[in-house]
DNA sequence: CTGTATGCAAAGCATTTGCATAATA
DNA sequence: TATTATGCAAATGCTTTGCATACAG
């Protein structure tokens, strides 16, 4: 394996956790890191595959799912019934969802530090992670549809 | 089926939507309508031949589907790689999701107003619904693992 | 009555597993 | 060199499909 130094965070991540870069590894990190959008498994195995024909198919399942338990990855649902995986920092995210166009697109500050203080305090919740969901209409499909 | 009035309001909306309210249909509600928690696909499946036997695996993964597409349902993440389905009352649900006993209460207010405001100012998305999960430890779990 | 929805069972695929081999630290 | 991780390919299960039948409206 490159023994360069200047390893992309994610992958310093996964080192500091005791795991070793390997190629299907930083193969997969690569194409997360160039594909900012969401990939399903499927894609992933696609891409993967594309770079380097050499890495199995399961090498690449292990690691979806090691860098889902380190939060390296987060997932999320797709159309309902698809899962998506998106590189992330941090254990939250904060989507808003088209239901008419099914288009997802995060989003920042999501201001509920107020409402974890109040969880902690009301019921002894120790809050480390949170997913928020906005389902509404998009712009787009508020002007194209005009209703 | 049962003529009687007086379907859940899920059951309404399916209704209003030009579906027929069939034995398999009220059944998966009738599942998830009693158990706010979260279910997957498997879970469901399970549930519902403990009820009646008689309704094919296909019907379960056609409803889910269609009351998914209607927005009856929110599917989200568990464990990084399995699909949970929630029944969506009111267009909205706050969960605090246990990480430990895995146990999910629901809790109101999650004053998030100004944020849906702030969404409809920058990105012109025009909110009618949200589902918040978080994640932590609850009162119990700290206790007993006292760590 | 009519068109929609269902059950069945087979087909289709995504995921997982066991194990010998290879590569990292 | 000692582990840890991999590739392979078969096994496993979840999900979908096609079609004749049953049922809600």
């Amino acid at each position: 394996m490159d023994t360069a130094i200047g390893y992309s965070p994610a992958a310093q991540t996964l080192r500091n956790a005791g795991y070793k870069l390997t190629t299907p590894r930083l193969t997969l990190l690569d194409v997360l890191e160039q594909n900012g959008g969401h990939l399903t498994s499927t894609e992933l195995l696609a891409l993967v595959a594309e770079r380097d024909a050499s890495i199995g198919r399961a090498s690449v399942f292990r690691t979806i799912d090691l860098l889902a338990r380190l939060g390296i990855v987060a997932s999320m649902v797709q159309d309902g019934s698809t899962i998506n995986y998106v590189l992330m920092v941090g254990g939250h995210h904060h989507h808003m969802v088209c239901t008419n166009c099914r288009t997802v697109t995060e989003f920042e500050h999501c201001g509920m530090g107020a409402l974890f203080e109040r969880l902690e305090r009301e019921y002894g919740f120790q809050h480390h992670g949170h997913l928020l969901e906005v389902y509404g209409i998009c712009q787009n499909c508020r002007a194209l549809v005009a209703m």
